[in-house]
Parts: C-alpha cells; structure tokens; sequence
DNA sequence: TTGTATGCGTTATCAT
DNA sequence: ATGATAACGCATACAA
C-alpha cells in the first residue's frame, strides 16, 4: 500500500534514496537516514515482496507439492512431522512455505509450476500417485530448480534425496523376529515401484539369508500401502500357509490392516501371530496391541531435508550427495515368541 | 525463463500482441495467434506469476497462519484435515497456499505480513499461542484483507470466522452422561479466554441446570489444554470429591489426559468414572479404551472456511457473516452408567 | 551523499 | 489487427 514513492515524496528525496536506507546501505547521511526511517516507521511501510521478487529474482519462497486424495486428509504417512521439521528449519533461514494446490493447470508439470512462481526450491513429499509421475520427475531432476524429495531416488545437479535406511530397518525388524524364535515370516510389501518399499525388502530377504532360513518367495505379498489389500493379503497368506508366525508389513498402515484380517480369522496377535510394521506414525502406539515397528525419524527426514535444500539453493558451488538417516526398531507388543 | 519479449522476437511481432494472444483476446488474427501459441509451446513458455502479480494486484495465493510449537508438530488438534479440505476447495478455484513460517521479521504483525506477501486473502488457523495476540488480531480484523478465522471470534468488512457448535456439542455430551445417570459430573475447561472453552462451559452449566442437577463450581478447573495439566486437575478433583463420577474435558487430548490421572488414582474407566472428551481427533478412536467424544466436522470447518474467504475475495459487494457447524456425539468406550 | 536512468516480466491504454 | 508506451514497486549501475 505505502510504497518507496510515498516515503520519499514525504521526506523530500529520492526513491533510491530511499530503497538505499531502508536496505542499510552505508552511504547515506545519518541525517536522512533518521528521518526516512521515521517516516517509514510511522506509515508503517513494509516492503512489497512481489516487486522486490521481480527484480531480485529470489522470492524466499520454497515450494511444496504432495499427495492429492482429499478424503484421508494429506495420504502422507507422516506429511504432518516432517513438514513441521520443514518449517522450522526454513522459516529460521527467512523462507516462506509454498504448497502448490492449484488445480487449473492441465498441462502444468511440477517445473512448470515450480517456475511459474519462482520458488527459490521444491520439497517433494510424494505418495503413490506423484511417485508414479516419473516423466515430470525427471524433467524436474534435470532441471537448474533446487530440489530435495523425500523417498523418491532423484540425483540431479541441483537435485537430490533423503531417506531411511530401509534397509537397515527392516534387517533389524525380522533380526527381531528371528530372535524370537519365528521361521516362518511373511512380507507384506508396498508396490513394484518404489525404492522404499524394495530395500526393505531387501533387508527382509537378507537377514532371512543370513541367518540361514531362506527365503520362501510365496510368503511375499503386496499390499500396495492400503490398510484394506494388506489386510486381504494377510488373509490369503494366512489360509494357504498356516504354518506363518509373524508377519512384517512395510507400513503401519498396512500393519494394521494384517493384524485386522488375522483377527477376522481368529487368531490373535501376538500370542498366536506376530507383526512388525514401519513408520512408527502416532496411532502405533494407541492400536491395540501396541505396535512393534520400525520408526523413522520424521524430524529428522525434515529438516534434513530442509538443511540440504537451503544447502543447494545458498552453496550452490558445494557438491550435494542424498543422504540417509538411521530407524530404528520400537518394541511394543504386537510381537511375542512364536506359538510352538 | 522464457518471456513474452523472447516469443514476440521470434514471431516477429510485439511483446503487447503476444501477451494478447495468450490472455485470449479476440482481437489478433487467427494467423498471427497461430503462430504464437505454436512459438510458446515450442519453448514450453509459462507465464511469470510475479510479475503479473505486480501488474494486476491479485497473487491468487491464500496465507495460512498457524501455531508455533515444534516439537508436537503442528499443534493445532486437528490441522491436517482442516487444511487438507482448504486446499481442496481453493485448489480448484485457482489459488496456492502460502504457509507464513519466516521467523527473522521480528516486528512484522499477521496484517504486515500480509501485505507484504499481496496474499489475496489469509485464514487463521491458531491455537492457545496465537490466540493470544490479541493487538495483533483486531489490526488484521479491521484490515481491508480478506480474512477467515477458525475458532476465533473476528468479525470486521472483510472477516469472519467458522466454529463448531461448541454449545451444543457440550450440551449432548452432558444429556449422554445425565442420561446414564451421572450426577457429579467434573468439567476440565480450556483457558480463560476462548471462546470455544467458553461455550463448551456454557451448555455443561445449561444442561446441568436444565436437569435440575445444578452447577457446583469447585466441580470445574481448567486443564489449558494440555495433557499433563488436565491429569493434574482430574487427580486434584478426584482427590478433593470422591463422589465424582464423570469428567467431561472440552478436548480429546486433556480427556486422554483425565483418563491418565484416573488410572494413577486406581479409578477404572468407564467401569468406576466415565469421561467425554471434545474433538474426535485421530487418536480417539484407538486410544483405550476408545473415547466418547463430540465430534468436530473437520472437514466442513475447513471447506466452508475456504468458501467463505473465497466469497470474501471475489464477492465484496455481498454481506458475511460467521458459520457455526453441527457436531455430534460419538459414543464409543469411556463412558457407562456411573458406579453405584 | 544523492539523484537519474534502467530494468525485472507482465498488463493495459492509447494510437495507428 | 498491431505496436509503442507507461505502469506496477523495487533495486542498482552510474552520473553528479
């Protein structure tokens, strides 16, 4: 509304005079000095950011782009933790918070958008369908736009990830099982696409190597991230393969779902079945039981990711490599030695 | 990147015809415009938000401002799903979500913040901290910016706010518990200055009165919503008047807390002392054992919040005025017929 | 120390 | 149907 015009008008000098002061430039006389920053003070003048965008090219804002089913709230496991972690850390570093919602844009893709507003950077925090946007992510990985994604294996020059170790995670989750006395382990996966959901798989098929039981392929299954076709599968499991004593699903969600078919089936957790989920989200503690699981460290993930960006977008000279934080494994109650 | 200068050079034409054809104009030739839509797209142009922000005034960005704690993640009960439906809607009519997080303005107020962003419009979504500004509050109320509050009493030109039926949630919520024969019902309030707090307070004493039970003040403490100091007022009362044999707390998080201070005590719930809480957030339903509780219809708050403001924003001309939305009782596990 | 001029990318007004 | 020009609010190179 008031603008550099109106304090200069009133102080009887130059707009650039003006714009020099109140940006504490040194070569102004303490004189005018004093009286521009009264008479900024008292018409309570801020700034116009648009316009100082425009022609800094630096709009301090990051941008956000996340999952778009509306009915569970934001699908993001933990949207809520991380983006707070996000927050924190950028709102420290002066930055603003973007989250790109609009839906008029057929053709836009995230670069478009990213561009269009001039975010200074880009957090992804993606669910199942953005994940599966892969042309618009390349275009974004290879694109000059800052930009940290959260789960989603991108490497660009000015683009990279952070992660848990999944892998290690999970090694830990069936070590735990194992430990218990369970044989029989079933894996309750993601999809066929993501990076998170393989490694753990990974860690999964490993500790089962290395501990010399082997892996038996028909006691994988996917459940997609969906309470309701993780509990089907656990189901499917259950009735072909009774001689199943845990089970490890690769969400919390998803471990809700298993422990919710095994119980329509009749057993109980975990006198008779054992399951470990991941994530650690806020309900694991209050379901019934408890939930053994893998937590990971969602503030962590956030400002991590959060540091790495403000990195790449103020150092951009610096190299930038993803990086990958430790789980780590919460025993509650949903796990006890396996029914002999 | 690309800008309209950069088309027009390769069209052979000037910047206004180009900006013409791209706004849709009717007034260049079917040729000409062929050939510039052809050019953009070839260059993949997207047009300068910022700029044209500048230009028209109008950033098609909506702010949010919400609490500060950290490490809770965002402390407001039910963020998520309020924001998710906010999105929603404003999503569709075209406008982004500019989250303020910057913390290096020290003297900015939400009004200047505002500004200074040219947000179209901003909603507050605060809690116990925020509320409390009071100063800053009525600034923005009497501000032309297009403003919609949650839970927060603000009315100005441009400002309204949306609530729950907080009266009458509190007041089914005391006919249940009068219903199942409860006399000495303990009420754990907010703070002294919501509104909420304040009306949920309202239908306990109305309801109470209306039953010919009556109101006996040293029933009532406040917990300030917080956990641990709800615990603390339930142990407090339960220790002073045995006789108690309900609580109702005016959130789900300080009934979590009551249930908490009850189980120390060795009291049993529903089985020696019910409890109803507020809210209906996430938790409620896993927590043992599930809570009754009035519901909060999150996602109404959010959208007819978003509906509102976006009325604000391209109907000036026509009046506003708040919105209060029903809640409902849910009856779920902590509460029962009182002991005898 | 201060002012003038120019540009950021876009829209809008007014000629032509 | 098209172009030249100004304006939005600010920052900055350069001149004075």
């Amino acid at each position: 509304m008031v603008s550099l015009k109106e304090i200069a008008k009133r102080a009887g000098v130059s707009v650039s005079t003006v714009s020099r002061t109140l940006n504490n430039y040194d070569d102004v006389s303490p004189e005018t000095r004093e009286r521009i920053l009264r008479i900024a003070r008292e018409l309570n003048y801020f700034p116009n950011a648009v316009a100082r965008s425009l022609v800094k090219k630096k709009t301090y804002t990051i941008g956000v782009f996340f999952g778009n089913k509306m009915n569970s709230g934001f699908d993001h496991p933990f949207f809520l933790d991380v983006i707070a972690a996000i927050r924190e850390v950028i709102g420290n570093a002066g930055y603003d918070l973007l989250i790109f919602t609009n839906k008029k844009k057929e053709r836009a893709t995230y670069t478009t958008l990213c561009r269009e507003r001039s975010v200074d950077g880009v957090v992804l925090l993606l669910t199942g369908e953005g994940k599966k946007k892969t042309e618009q992510l390349v275009e974004l990985q290879n694109s000059r736009i800052p930009c940290i994604a959260i789960d989603i294996p991108l490497m660009g020059e000015k683009c990279t990830y952070v992660e848990s170790d999944n892998y290690g995670g999970a090694r830990e989750a069936i070590r735990h099982l194992i430990g218990l006395g369970h044989r029989w382990i079933a894996f309750i996966g993601g999809d066929e696409i993501s990076k998170t959901s393989y490694d753990r798989l990974r860690g999964y098929q490993d500790m089962l190597m290395e501990s010399g039981i082997g892996v038996d392929p028909s006691l994988i299954q996917l459940g997609y991230f969906s309470r309701e076709k993780a509990r089907e599968a656990a189901r499917r499991l259950m009735s072909k393969r009774p001689e199943i004593t845990a089970f490890f699903a690769v969400s919390d969600v998803m471990a809700m779902g298993v422990i919710e078919g095994l119980e329509q089936m009749g057993y109980r957790v975990p006198r008779d079945v054992s399951v470990v989920g991941f994530d650690d989200i806020r309900e694991a503690v209050y379901v019934r039981p408890p939930l053994t699981t893998v937590r990971q460290d969602k503030v962590g993930l956030g400002s991590q990711a959060a540091r790495t960006l403000l990195q790449i977008i103020e150092h951009p000279e610096e190299p930038i490599s993803p990086v990958t934080l430790p789980c780590r494994l919460i025993v509650r109650e949903s796990t006890s030695e396996p029914r002999h």
